[in-house]
DNA sequence: GGCAACCTACCTATCAGTAGGTAGACATTT
DNA sequence: AAATGTCTACCTACTGATAGGTAGGTTGCC
C-alpha cells in the first residue's frame, strides 16, 4: 500500500523529532528506520519543510480528536484535567521523548511559518479545552480550591509542557510526577 | 586578551543555542559572529562536546549566582518567587530565545552525559531554592493561599519553563504573562 | 499505456575536525 | 644588549562524512 510508507515515514519522523529534534535526524535516519532509500523519501515529502508540515498537522489533528473523546469520556472536570495529565505523561515514552509541540516549540526558529502557525492555533484550543473543563470543575465541585479559574488555563497548559521538560532531562517519569502534583492537588473526587 | 575571545564564543554560542538549540548553529556561524576563522574555535574549544560543557557550566553558575543575590535584596518568600518569574522572562529576549536549560532540556539525545549530569544537578538545585522561598512565604504571610507548600517546587519550576515555551512559539512575551498568572495570583504583597 | 512507488547515481553545500604554519609577546640565556 | 626558545592565539588549507535535494531510470499494477 502507499499509505504504509507513507505512515510509516511519519511515525519514524516524529519519533525522531520528539526524540532529538526536527533538525537532529535526517532523511538517511528515516529511509535506515523505514526501509527504503533516502531519494525515494522525496517522493512523498518533497522536502523537510514539507515533512515538518506534515508532521506537525497530524500531530495537533490527533492530540484534539483525543481531546474529544476525553470529553465523551469524561464527565467532570477533574476527570478530564486528569486525563490530560495521563495523555501527557504517555507522550513521554517513560523520559525518551517530549510531545512534538514542546520540542517544535523549543526551537522554533529553523521551521517554515506553517508549522509555527499551525502551533499556535493548536495551543490556543488546547487552552480553550483546558479552560472549559476548569470551568465545569467550578461547577461540578471537583475542583478544590476556589482560587483556581479557567484563566489558569495557560498555567495548566505551561506546568505539562514544563513537567515533559523535567522528565526528558532526567531520563525518566519521576520529575514529571513530581511537577503535575501541583496540579492532581487541586482536584477531588471525580 | 586571550579571554575576551572565549568569551564572545560563549557568548555567541549560548544565544545560538537558545535560539536555535545546539544542533542549530555551527562553528562557522560562531566565527563569523565573532570575527576570527572557524579554525580558531577549535582551539578554545577542541570539540563541540567541549563547548556544550563549558556552555551549560557557565550558565548554571551564573543562574546560581543570580539567586544568590536574590536572597539577599529579597526578604519576603513572595518577593523572591517574583524575582525568579522575572529573571526567567528576562532570559526569553523578547520571545527570541529561551533559557539554556530549556533548550537543552527538550533536545537531551546529543548532549554528552557530563551536560546532562549539571542539568539535572541544577534542576535540583533551583527546585530547592524555590522550596526554600515557598516555605518562607508561608511563614511571612506572602503567599495567600494555604495550600500551596513547598512540595509544589517542581511545578513552579515547571510552570516557569513550560511558559517559556509557549512564549518561545508565539515569539512575544504575552503566553509567558498570562501562564505565570497561575503564580503571581497565589501571592500577596511584599 | 499510464501512473504510483520506488530505485541508482549523483550534485553541491556544509559539517566537525585536523595538519601544519606564523606572528608576536615574553622569558631565558649568552 | 642581542640572540634564542617557548608559548599563546591565531591563520590557511585541507579531510572524510553527511546534509538535503535532483535527474532519470525501473518495476508492477490498473
Amino acid at each position: 500500500m502507499a499509505h504504509d510508507t507513507k505512515t510509516a515515514l511519519l511515525d519514524a519522523a516524529e519519533k525522531a523529532a520528539r526524540r532529538r529534534g526536527f533538525d537532529g535526524f535526517s532523511y538517511s535516519d528515516l529511509a535506515e528506520e523505514v526501509g527504503i532509500r533516502k531519494a525515494s523519501i522525496h517522493y512523498h515529502f518533497p522536502t523537510k519543510s514539507d515533512l515538518s508540515l506534515a508532521l506537525i498537522l497530524r500531530y495537533t489533528d490527533s492530540i484534539f480528536a483525543d481531546l474529544e473523546e476525553v470529553k465523551s469520556a469524561r464527565s467532570t472536570g477533574a476527570g478530564r484535567i486528569d486525563a490530560l495529565i495521563d495523555i501527557y505523561r504517555e507522550a513521554l515514552f517513560g523520559g525518551e521523548t517530549v510531545c512534538l509541540c514542546v520540542s517544535f516549540s523549543a526551537h522554533a526558529d529553523p521551521l517554515p511559518e506553517a508549522v509555527l502557525s499551525d502551533i499556535r492555533s493548536f495551543r490556543k484550543g488546547l487552552i480553550a479545552w483546558i479552560a472549559d473543563a476548569l470551568r465545569l470543575a467550578q461547577d461540578d465541585g471537583t475542583l478544590r480550591m476556589s482560587d483556581m479559574s479557567d484563566r489558569d488555563a495557560p498555567g495548566v497548559l505551561a506546568l505539562l509542557e514544563g513537567a515533559q521538560l523535567a522528565a526528558r532531562a532526567q531520563g525518566d517519569l519521576g520529575p514529571y510526577d513530581d511537577a503535575v502534583t501541583l496540579l492532581r492537588s487541586r482536584f477531588g473526587k471525580q
